[in-house]
DNA sequence: TTGGAATGTCAACAAGGCTGACATATGCTG
DNA sequence: CAGCATATGTCAGCCTTGTTGACATTCCAA
């Protein structure tokens, strides 16, 4: 399990880069990364006193508008309180609409305002500013081992709901 | 900036890497990935009543055995008085030891009892097999480069701080 | 000797997780 | 139709982990 042995398949493929030195040189990369990942919206969020639970709910009712409570609840992994206080703030402040399905009348669906756009737009635009940078220095090749190693990260569960989105089925 | 062009260089490579599409995907990758990659840990940590803030206090701590509590606020990006707190409850758990310095008597070097490097052992265990798992999924290739993306996407100051970890200088 | 650095601690506060309990409206099923 | 299940919202209270500000102690270095 964590013995740091360097070994050898059958076939003589060198599997140097599962040493426990290497993994942890990733998990400490992820750290760091993810740090960096945070760091630019997070100081246009301070300035509006939002948070990153206002940034996430954002960003995912932009990606499927009209999305139900329900799923934004799935896909953010909270509880239906925590997600609602950062809900009634976004509401309150015309950044998001609530609609009732017309369907299932028990249902919310859940829309960015103009306002809201303009914010998602402000917080993309700052992180996807940083992720270009980096796919950029890291070339392409890179970029699709970075997506590779995260799809495997993932619980198989959230990683279905992350194809899902990518692929919008 | 989010106009989602499909780019070329002069030379002719294409840039469709770069996309806001893309860009949207990364970014969606590392959340999701994230939370699989602090997963683990966190099941175990919750058992014990600690938090993520202990597992880095206690990583780190183990990465570089005799650091300053200075040097771990600066690696961690937290103010003094919240690592204190975590700080406070590790030492009196005895996983932390805090040694007054020999050089100079103001700093205090911060050292894993055997009980602390046992839950290293254990949190880092259960992180480690994920990534192995992660790894091994996604070929040494597709490591390297998930490597070189997270690099370039750290803030330079935190890249110089991964390095000098890494190369242990 | 004096200023500043390193550390620890107290108090107060906020964001954002959590649980539990309960209300309301609606849909579905026997 | 009755009754159970589902979707949502809300109140109250708790925890962790971040913040700022203030202040004390110790000790190095000019």
């Amino acid at each position: 399990m964590s013995d740091g042995r360097v070994a050898q398949t059958h076939s003589g493929e060198s599997l140097l880069f599962l040493t426990d030195e290497q993994l942890r040189q990733g998990i400490e990369a992820m750290f760091f990364a993810y740090r960096g990942f945070t760091a630019d919206p997070d100081r246009i969020l301070a300035e509006m006193s939002y948070g990153r639970a206002h940034h996430r709910a954002i960003h995912f009712i932009n990606r499927a508008p009209g999305t139900t409570v329900n799923n934004l609840l799935f896909i953010l992994g909270v509880t239906k309180q925590s997600l609602n206080r950062v809900l009634r703030t976004l509401i309150s402040d015309n950044m998001v609409e609530s609609r009732v399905g017309t369907a299932d009348k028990r249902e919310r669906h859940l829309y960015l305002t103009e306002k809201g756009q303009a914010l998602e737009q402000q917080l993309s635009d700052a992180q996807r500013a940083r992720m270009r940078a980096a796919y950029r220095d890291a070339g392409p090749e890179a970029v699709a081992g970075f997506r590779t190693v995260l799809e495997a990260m993932m619980d198989p569960e959230m990683r279905r709901a992350y194809v899902k989105l990518r692929d919008g089925t």
